[in-house]
DNA sequence: CTGAAAGCGCTTACAG
DNA sequence: CTGAAAGCGCTTACAG
């Protein structure tokens, strides 16, 4: 049916491995066979069989990415949209195709992943998430099987891409400092995952060096990604907290707690959080500063690394891969 | 290196073609040859490789999505991670993959999706969007590849699955009208987006039903679907004329414009918008009611869609493949 | 610079 | 109910 190597061979008078050679625009072929060959792969309309490549070449340029479980609260994240953008990007750049895990339940995404690795169906990982603890992670690392983590891997010697998330809390912290704010909230999330531990961290470390004294009904964490816990969380400490300012760890837990703090307060209180991308098409988050995290970077940056450590396995090189991306503070 | 199939066989001492059958369970294999064929492989720790069976089978599973010329404004759309979650779902329990299209602009999205077709990487096309004059939906229906287009592709015969939006956009003008409203303006988007005009339509129609005259001031169309967009028209609407309500085509746009005209006005303005998801989660566009389009079916009606398509392509069958998905006005 | 041959790991008629 | 053989459409040493 679909015209195959073969085809193109005999039409142009030369053998199939000459024709790949060609695709492949191998060097030790004549300029002229190649002209030819071109020629009469136009002409009837020849496109390689991409499973039959795969199957003979062991490669299949495709990579695999991996999603947490999963309900509307990582995909509504504006920062999911980011990275994809990002990885979508260096994809076309480099000729790869993305596979998705599906399923949004542990075991289902397990399985996905399975059928990936040992099917032989992606070259290559990315993790867009990283957790404490987990069994796929485990499993593919296991496996000896090339992957990159966008965050903080809680297994050794994995490459990772990731932001400096304590510096960053840091920094943001000493923003409103800086503004003279002093009792200063940390609204957090869940403490599985790694960037949110960081986060507080630096959020602390800016607190210690300007010696201000805190305790822990300063932190709030401990809680699901969502804008409504954000919601909810605000109504209930501007009703019964003074607080001067508040570090947010997340950007779409924060869009919920200023809403819930407009709706019980005259007063506005600042809030620095932390943003997938450069927000000046968010007029409506313009009212406070943030730190923009350069998700559509961690995306790129996760794609490209991957790359390397697909070819430095092919020759056996080791290497370790870790890579930061910068962030800064936005002030509008 | 990887334990193969005839590794297994030789092991349980059957036949290559015996490991085949037993793999997809054929009723024509023996209690016993079932049983003895499993237990090996489990041994061995036997798995499928995927780009082989793709090329003797000519079966992939493998669901390729197509993504519109995408900037952030898509994806930041919380049509897109619901649709997403949809098909995530079908795929993981038929056992689909689901492989992206990659690149940005028309020319490597095209690419993208010949790369698929051509190199016969999907059973199938999902379109996650339906515009005119698209060139790749023509290559594809051109190509009698398998495909289902989610929303209302401008071509005959292609199966699709999409809300009836026209009788969205009446159901929810006529809303606003129960509730009193006479003077309604219509707030739009990209009309080559053929969900716009469809629900411009609606519009028009429940007030002509209702025998109010209007005009082309109460529409507002030919818009970016961004919030920044929403946000400044309806700085510039408060401003300058009366309306009593607004049915506003999208819910990202929607967002911006509720922001905008508590930006420069005390009144509320009823606004009614479709909503990708039922948003009990978000508890700040709790304050209006909406149109629930679920996406999530969307996406899920797609997926199980296109696998009907595939298999009445399989036994040549003939069908008109389409399917509307039911909207409901929520109120809160 | 080019070709003939073997092989990648499955599946699918065909035969018994 | 099971097996031997051919084939899916490429790529990769090897030989010349």
């Amino acid at each position: 049916m679909a015209v195959t190597i073969k085809d193109v061979a005999r039409k142009a008078g030369v053998a199939p491995s000459t024709v790949t050679r060609v695709i492949h625009d191998s060097p030790i072929i004549s300029q002229k066979t190649k002209e030819k060959v071109r020629e009469v792969m136009k002409e009837m309309n020849y496109y390689p069989n991409l499973n039959a490549r795969s199957l003979a070449s062991k490669k299949t340029s495709v990579i695999g990415l991996v999603f947490p479980d999963a309900t509307d609260a990582f995909y509504q994240n504006p920062f999911f949209p980011t990275v994809m953008r990002g990885l979508n990007e260096a994809g076309a750049k480099s000729k790869y195709s993305l596979l998705l895990t599906t399923g949004n339940d542990l075991e289902s995404r397990f399985s996905s992943v399975q059928r990936m690795v040992h099917g032989r169906q992606v070259d290559g990982l990315i993790f867009l998430y990283a957790r404490q603890n987990d069994p796929i992670l485990e499993f593919v690392h296991q496996q000896h099987f090339p992957m990159v983590v966008i965050g903080q891997p809680s297994i050794e010697n994995i490459p990772f891409v990731n932001n400096r998330n304590q510096q960053m809390a840091k920094d943001a912290t000493n923003y409103l400092l800086d503004k003279g704010a002093i009792k200063i909230g940390f609204i957090g999330g869940d403490p599985e995952q790694q960037f949110i531990n960081d986060r507080l961290k630096g959020f602390k470390e800016a607190l210690e060096d300007k010696h201000i004294t805190y305790d822990d009904s300063w932190v709030f964490n401990d809680l699901s990604f969502l804008p409504e816990v954000g919601y909810d969380l605000a109504q209930y400490i501007a009703r019964e907290q003074s607080f001067d300012a508040f570090v947010v760890a997340d950007q779409y837990v924060a869009t919920g707690f200023k809403e819930g703090w407009k709706s019980v307060s005259d007063s506005v209180v600042p809030v620095i959080t932390f943003h997938a991308f450069q927000s000046n098409e968010s007029p409506f988050l313009r009212m406070d500063p943030y730190v923009n995290i350069n998700a559509h970077e961690l995306g790129k940056g996760a794609l490209d690394m991957l790359l390397e450590v697909i070819e430095a396995e092919d020759k056996s090189e080791e290497h370790v891969f870790q890579k930061y991306v910068d962030h800064e503070i936005v002030e509008l």
